[in-house]
DNA sequence: GCCGTTTTCGGCCCGACTGTTTTCAGTCG
């Protein structure tokens, strides 16, 4: 079951679609998503609020505090019902397409009935977009672009949403009487970006309760298979899942192979062959006799076959089954060593919670330290000065002295800068230099040819005041592809100026992705493992940020926010920021 | 529809880019 905030944020943000897509005041639907986005990150349940209580939330007035109750008194609102009734739910399913907005969408159905992104991709094969006014060639060249990039994340979800679903499925699955273990396998155990399907591994001696109540969980829409050892469900978010229900003694064998890659899966079926073995989702075997050897866990079988146990994350046939013959996997960083955010918002500008309580959700994470970041004012619409800076400047100074006492949660102000078409950033140095660090991200201008946006962004790196690159390739999933510039070059820019690379810890960003990781790492670089919270709930993105990064197999010698506060500072300096030193 | 050291109306993030235009609409961040 989602979080019954999200739901009402869903909602929302469709019904601000529909107020776009019908031509609606567009002042009103933008008071919708903004209302949908402080809902989704509102701390406490909204279906245990009252129209008082909903109207403290900020963006919620009476009339969407009325129908946020509406909603959880009668299951639908009827405003939204009114809209959805004259407008397809697949012309909505058309803004989703880069490129393509609201209008455009209203044309395409209102001139030629188009309904769905398939419908719209048969008309531009048929030419039939050629005589609408506003389509000319190129946008229908960027539709068809748009709608390839959206199919190619095709019909995988992201990291979270299914996170999300396996956590609540296992949870389920663990209450049953006879369910001796449960755990989630497949790609999501690895912390791939995006997941196809999600895997649930079940130990029990009579499957059959396990089954009959995976086929009854709250979430489950169509039962595509049921059997003794195997039952598929599709979910109401369109996700398979496929429950798997073991003998307990062969978990540790079903683990294994469910979990994958099938890359990795080969080789280490294949070092079994070479011992004599055979390896299975039942067990590690005899291949003369066929006489079990072992199968109880992933231990066992990984040490009949001379290795040690390898991270879930790392099982990707990159090198850890050669690492783990040496004895050389890394000790990779987890998300206990994480000691701090290094890049957050706050209210000032585009994040949802004012600065106390970004701080005080921080501190409870039992962090060391921790960044405030937000935007500086070449990013216009969020509205910066000079003023506002240092008056946030003070207000951190003051939260630090009560939050730093005895040992506590130091606090650093810093800034997430924008990096100009020209790789120069928002304020000169001697601005700069009041910030205890900062961030500095590419916003714009993505469409810069290879050798400019390279230039423009180890430019940055010089800077001595520019500490990290925030999600450096500026990727969304399923929506924006990397930028196009010379990595490694930037990789080697980072690693001589002392500038560490970001892993964005947002599932929709994950950036940089687990082989610029491996690349980066080779040159030598740092890392920061961000969330870039804009909301305080936001903060527990870090878990997706640490698997990313254990993907590129870091440690926490790699990663400066899983250092000691002085050892950071001693980072952050850059080798002696000049302005500190001397008089310019 | 929300909000107010602009307070019950009249604003509401603002600028750039792109493609289709011939002066601008749509989309994006």
């Amino acid at each position: 079951m989602a979080r019954s905030n999200d739901e009402v944020a869903a909602l929302f943000q469709e019904y601000a679609d529909l107020i776009s897509i019908t031509g609606g005041d567009a002042f009103k639907a933008r008071v919708y998503e903004k209302a949908a986005r402080a809902i989704g990150g509102h701390h406490a349940d909204v279906g245990t609020l009252d129209v008082k209580g909903l109207q403290r939330i900020p963006g919620v007035g009476k009339s969407i505090a009325e129908k946020v109750v509406e909603y959880f008194r009668d299951g639908s609102v009827s405003a939204v019902e009114d809209l959805r009734a004259k407008i397809p739910a697949g012309v909505r399913q058309l803004t989703a397409i880069p490129t393509l907005g609201p209008k455009k969408a209203l044309a395409l159905h209102e001139e030629l009935g188009i309904s769905s992104v398939e419908e719209l991709a048969d008309a531009i094969q048929a030419e039939r977009l050629r005589d609408l006014k506003g389509f000319g060639p190129r946008t229908e060249e960027k539709i068809l672009h748009g709608i390839e990039l959206l199919q190619s994340s095709g019909d995988r979800v992201l990291l979270d949403v299914a996170l999300d679903l396996a956590e609540e499925t296992v949870a389920g699955l663990s209450r049953v009487t006879g369910c001796l273990r449960c755990a989630y396998a497949g790609s999501l155990r690895r912390f791939r970006e995006t997941i196809g399907d999600i895997d649930v591994l079940v130990a029990a001696t009579k499957p059959m309760p396990v089954m009959r109540a995976f086929t009854e969980l709250p979430d489950v829409t169509e039962v595509i298979a049921h059997g003794a050892k195997k039952t598929s469900v599709r979910t109401g978010k369109g996700l398979a899942i496929d429950l798997r229900v073991v003998p307990p003694d062969s978990w540790g064998a079903a683990l294994l192979y469910f979990t994958g890659s099938k890359a990795h899966n080969i080789r280490i079926r294949e070092s079994a062959v070479h011992q004599g073995l055979k390896l299975s989702e039942y067990g590690l075997f005899d291949a003369e006799s066929g006489e079990k050897i072992v199968s109880a866990t992933e231990e066992d079988v990984y040490a009949r076959l001379g290795l040690p146990w390898i991270e879930p994350t790392l099982r990707e046939d990159r090198g850890e089954i050669e690492a783990g013959q040496r004895g050389e996997l890394p000790d990779l960083v987890t998300e206990s060593d994480i000691r701090g955010d290094l890049h957050t918002h706050t209210d000032l500008t585009d994040g949802l919670a004012p600065l106390e309580e970004m701080v005080r959700s921080a501190a409870e994470r039992g962090y060391d330290y921790y960044a405030i970041t937000d935007h500086g004012p070449d990013l216009y619409m969020q509205r910066m000065t000079d003023e506002r800076m240092l008056a946030q400047r003070d207000q951190v100074r003051q939260l630090d002295r009560a939050y730093g006492k005895g040992g506590g949660m130091q606090l650093l102000h810093g800034v997430e800068l924008n990096i100009a078409p020209d790789g120069g950033v928002d304020w000169p140095d001697g601005f700069l230099a009041g910030f205890d660090l900062c961030v500095a991200s590419v916003h714009s201008h993505f469409n810069q040819d290879r050798g400019t946006l390279t230039r423009r962004i180890v430019r940055a790196c010089e800077n001595p005041y520019v500490n990290i690159i925030g999600h450096p390739t500026t990727r969304i999933l399923g929506k924006r592809p990397a930028i196009d510039a010379d990595l490694d070059e930037i990789f080697a820019a980072c690693a001589r100026t002392g500038t560490a690379l970001e892993v964005n810890a947002h599932p929709d960003r994950l950036d940089l992705r687990d082989e610029d990781i491996l690349r980066a790492r080779r040159h030598g670089v740092k890392f920061a493992i961000d969330s870039d919270a804009h909301s305080t709930l936001h903060l527990a993105h870090m878990r997706y940020g640490v698997g990313t990064a254990q993907r590129g197999w870091l440690t926490k010698e790699d990663v400066i926010n899983a250092w000691p506060h002085t050892r950071l500072r001693r980072f952050l300096d850059k080798g002696g920021r000049p302005e500190r030193h001397s008089v310019t």
